[in-house]
DNA sequence: ATGAAAGCGCTAACAC
DNA sequence: GTGTTAGCGCTTTCAT
């Protein structure tokens, strides 16, 4: 059943209205923001509807001025593609999902802008969503949104192995910072810049290396520490771990004196928000950094400097987005493709190491 | 056309195979993933689709017994509305957009979680975009969610005035912090807070402010600049009004030299980010704060301590942002109602202030 | 209280 | 290279 509307040409949804409502009624909106559809482009351009979509999605099937003539008129009616419709006819819905275990740390700031950033240039929209660091939170949501987004890039991920695999059986996923062999994944790692990071506390003249470690569940945390514990037997540099589960400045602060009673020299810590934590533990113990002890984070995401500056390691974050974006779009085969790409951090020796 | 596939229920789509595509190949996923529909939960209940819809939509519609079968077999299918045909049917996607200016300030971590958790309660979903503070962008932005979501909330909108006005015809919208006669706004207020915050001041002996302002195109820049100059008047103290437009650390810290050179015994800024910048400028020129220069900053977000820790006023943008959500929601009229929902911030008194 | 069927806007298989 | 048309899964009007 057709009938005129307004402008003749939309086909008659018989749920609405015979006659346009009152200016004043919630009907008047509907009507009036009617966005031009498909079928009014192709009346206008005197072609099907089909042309039309192919236009905008494959266009080099049609004759490159046909697709001019299409084009201009869709902009002359401000059409835009309506992405509920195409999700629903494709089964894609042009948005990726990204959870990151915590929104307000730093460190995922810039990774969400640049991911977003990456995946605009597709026309292709970023959900972001917070795990709170909970494996089953991070199953729910990911469960939630999986009808809504056409593949997820888990940051840190903690879920367990065995659910993270059975994911990507459901999914298109890329894992950022989470090493799990099959899958897709890049990682921000800070081994080597770790291992020389030892090496500049060793020359500062460390004898005995506290390492303030992060989340138990998180990959980063498991090669920092590794890596840190592997560095010092090689500089035979004595090495006590401790840790701060929730990864928060106040944490962090409230565990210098056992640091001062263990009589370290030197403190690794997970990322810098922690060690800025025992900095300034340390400096109202009345400790001088690094004077007496040496200092060296991780992440170089603070949004302010300290004092002393902290001597760090900056993660390509950024990269890692970027990559894991484009690991995501993919060649559109099946899966995403396993693939492992590691991104080394740099070494930002600033003023709490001596070395 | 109807055609018997592994249910003999389902409707055939033409372009789909008419035999399982093999194992390996990219449409056994889809065939393996098709998920139930309304339709195959109808036909297992026994009843038509339309009352399995009801079933969900307006259960109260239905005898309760039925009700209950409908979702008892539901469940068991493991059925889940495909929220991509309902948004094409209703016109309502059941997500909201959210605009903030920049991802990496940390004001606005808390409250993207805060709006996240409230619109999850109403299984609603929240795409979180950054304008970077650019009015430009942000239309841009949009435009582009404009089909995509059910309403916006824009926060720190750098809007002109009219481009604002003109979206609230064409979208639902909330506007969190951004003053806008007419329009449904919540405000994180910092006057009364400031104003008493100067009167500390005073009564630490400033006689001459340097007001650090942050961007200009910003409603809480106008709110703050205005209310430090008028309590300055009231208190009878000499006020500077200088500038930190990016609204960064390092720009603050740089402004330094200036704050000196005015001889300014009172510093108030912006933001903590910018109060930080200010104090570790100061730090740098061998003035002690608060012994020297009083500081005052805003927001209490920063999720480090300084040291000697900022006074500063703490916003309530968590609730802001729950309200927000819920203005959003609202009684689903036609637009958002118009509203003014002004919530005081608390003036905390630390460290960098006498009085 | 429930069923039948049209339609949301778009894509893609098939025909020409 | 372009038109025709069925169908994506759901909601809603209208009829019973």
């Amino acid at each position: 059943m057709k009938c005129a509307m307004h402008t003749g040409i939309t086909q008659c949804r018989h749920r609405l209205p015979r006659v346009p409502p009152t200016v004043w009624s919630r009907q008047w909106r509907c009507w009036m923001q009617q966005r031009a559809t498909i079928i009014e482009v192709a009346h206008r351009a005197g072609v099907a509807p089909s042309t039309v979509s192919r236009a905008f999605n494959k266009p080099r099937m049609l004759r490159p001025e046909t697709v001019r003539r299409i084009m201009a008129i869709a902009a002359e009616l401000g059409y835009e593609p309506n992405v509920n419709a195409r999700a629903l006819s494709t089964g894609k819905s042009g948005m990726f999902g990204l959870v990151v275990p915590d929104i307000t740390n730093p460190f995922f700031a810039p990774l969400i802008r640049a991911a977003q950033r990456a995946a605009e240039n597709e026309d292709l929209d970023i959900l972001v969503v917070e795990s709170d660091s909970d494996p089953e939170r991070e199953l729910r949501l990911v469960r939630r949104l999986m009808p809504r987004v056409a593949g997820f890039l888990l940051a840190s991920s903690r879920l367990s192995e065995r659910k993270a695999r059975e994911i990507t059986e459901l999914a298109r996923v890329v894992f950022i910072n989470r090493d799990i062999a099959g899958t897709a994944r890049v990682l921000t790692e800070s081994s080597e810049s770790l291992k020389h990071g030892v090496a500049v506390l060793a020359d500062g003249g460390a004898r005995h290396i506290a390492y303030v470690g992060g989340p138990r569940k998180s990959w980063s945390e498991t090669e920092r520490s590794s890596t840190v514990i592997e560095a010092a037997r090689e500089f035979d540099i004595a090495i006590t771990h401790l840790r701060v589960e929730a990864g928060i400045y106040r944490d962090a602060r409230a565990l210098t004196p056992e640091i001062v009673r263990i009589g370290a020299d030197a403190v690794v810590a997970f990322d810098d928000i922690l060690a800025h934590g025992v900095l300034d533990g340390l400096r109202h113990h009345g400790i001088d950094v690094p004077a007496h002890v040496q200092l060296l984070g991780c992440d170089d995401a603070l949004p302010i400097e300290t004092h002393p500056s902290i001597s760090t390691i900056r993660l390509r974050s950024e990269e890692a987005a970027v990559i894991a974006i484009r690991l995501l779009i993919g060649d559109d085969g099946d899966a995403v493709s396993s693939a492992r790409i590691g991104l080394q951090g740099v070494l930002e020796l600033r003023e709490t190491t001596r070395g």
